[in-house]
DNA sequence: TGCATCAACTTGTTCCAACAAGTTGAGCAA
DNA sequence: TTGCTCAACTTGTTGGAACAAGTTGATGCA
């Protein structure tokens, strides 16, 4: 009847405290030598369930201070409007969505020559490694990593709006700035995955051990070419990603945003 | 300059190896003996590092066997396709669209009547823990769990069409036996996000530590009504959901699937 | 009062040891 | 040949110990 192993029915015994609401969220755990005494495990055993939980995502530690239930509180993206001339860019989006929402946003931007990565080349249509502008978006919410974006645009476009290379913000936006120079975007391909992050996503995020990425890859288009490809990286614990898809107007007046 | 701990040193050099291609994906790991002799370290600490790799979804660990390098293979799903009474039902779609890939499709079935969680309820527009009927799918490609899919019907919508609540499938899909009887789907809101799976949700996906599930809520609607909340989790590491938006009519011809 | 120090907590890292349990192949017996 | 057993590998589990390092609040000094 006992065939489970110590360290994980001490796991299975905290997240039953933790899913019923015994260790609601951003309480403190019992410390490492409580739980040992609680169980009668050895410290090490304590420790292997402690971590699954983190693993989980369902708990923090913190050196000193101890473990805690995390607790979420997830922002909604609305990924199916459609950006065009009509609509701010991208990076306004975000700023206005923050701002509505009650909090407040910050960002660092950067503009890179760069080498197209293998999956980007692919979705832009060029060869591997061939030269692509990069501008690369590192977003926070109210002073948390929220998000890192990379838009990658193909040289050929370059060549055609020669600003997408130039440092510093395009005050009209991105999009109209390319609209003024005959290029339209008039479609995206939208591909959606998660995965664990990196060390390095890790790092930009600030996340820990337990919280996936969600990873949304946007392939631009102009009639049938391919002229923008953004991967943007949300914490996966802080993110939702919205889609509407046909005739909602009707329940848009009932639950008005 | 060597701050960094020793098992973060291991899970480091572990990872610039299956990053560089030194240990391609499919391939065996040295055994914690030779890697504790290697590192100079002992088994625990090799046993940190690789359990770091672990929930990073890198590698894996099996009993008797060693580590392995995770091998990826995604699965794209089209998640924009509009379903109306030209488009076979859901079930049908998988069904389709696995077996178009060359891959074996499998799915267990069952209905229920389950009160309304709290998340669906709101969705519904119901009072939680009100009666819904609940069709739930779990599938299978080529017998590798693929998703779970649970779909719950408010029990007004139930009345109208009572085969809904009756166990097996409905042949005719039941997008078109609800709109014989009058209920028509819309539109569609979806919600996707990601985190770590329950105990649970790693049972019948058989996942292991480090592999996140996407999550996929579909709210159904017929005209300011919802009619169905559909809740379907995807084994992260295999599958990639796709949205097309706007006109992708051009490129489409140039890149058929 | 204000500030520095330090004791007493916390988790983090690293070692050691022993046994359990899953897998594989060699080698022996029928 | 076929099939079984078992040794020799692998990782999994559990205990112990010691010290490092981050946090907090009490204590006592200026």
């Amino acid at each position: 009847m006992n065939k489970q192993p110590k360290y994980r029915q001490v796991a299975d015994a905290l997240r039953r405290e933790i899913d019923g609401g015994a260790l609601p969220p951003g309480s403190r755990l019992p410390s490492e030598s409580e739980l040992s005494a609680r169980f009668d495990a050895s410290r090490n055993t304590v420790r292997s369930g402690l971590s699954l939980l983190v693993s989980e995502g369902l708990i923090t530690s913190s050196q000193g201070l101890g473990y805690e239930v995390r607790s979420h509180e997830v922002f909604e993206l609305n990924a199916s409007q459609f950006e065009n001339l009509n609509f701010p860019q991208n990076g306004d989006a975000y700023s206005t969505d923050v701002t509505n929402a009650g909090r407040r946003p910050h960002q660092t931007f950067r503009v890179e020559m760069k080498p197209a990565p293998e999956d980007v080349a692919e979705r832009l249509t060029v060869e591997a490694g061939s030269t692509t502008v990069l501008r690369f978006c590192h977003r926070f919410v109210d002073d948390v990593p929220w998000s890192t974006q990379a838009t990658h645009y193909p040289a050929w476009l370059v060549e055609q709006a020669p600003r997408l290379a130039e440092p510093g913000d395009i005050a009209e936006g991105t999009t109209r700035y390319l609209a003024a120079h005959g290029i339209e975007q008039v479609g995206y391909f939208d591909e959606i995955s998660t995965r664990m992050p990196t060390p390095d996503e890790a790092r930009l995020l600030e996340v820990g051990a337990g919280v996936p990425v969600l990873l949304w890859m946007r392939t631009g288009y102009s009639g049938d070419r391919p002229i923008r490809c953004t991967i943007t990286t949300f914490r996966g614990d802080l993110n939702r990603m919205n889609y509407e898809i046909g005739d909602l107007s009707a329940r848009s007046e009932n639950e008005p945003q």
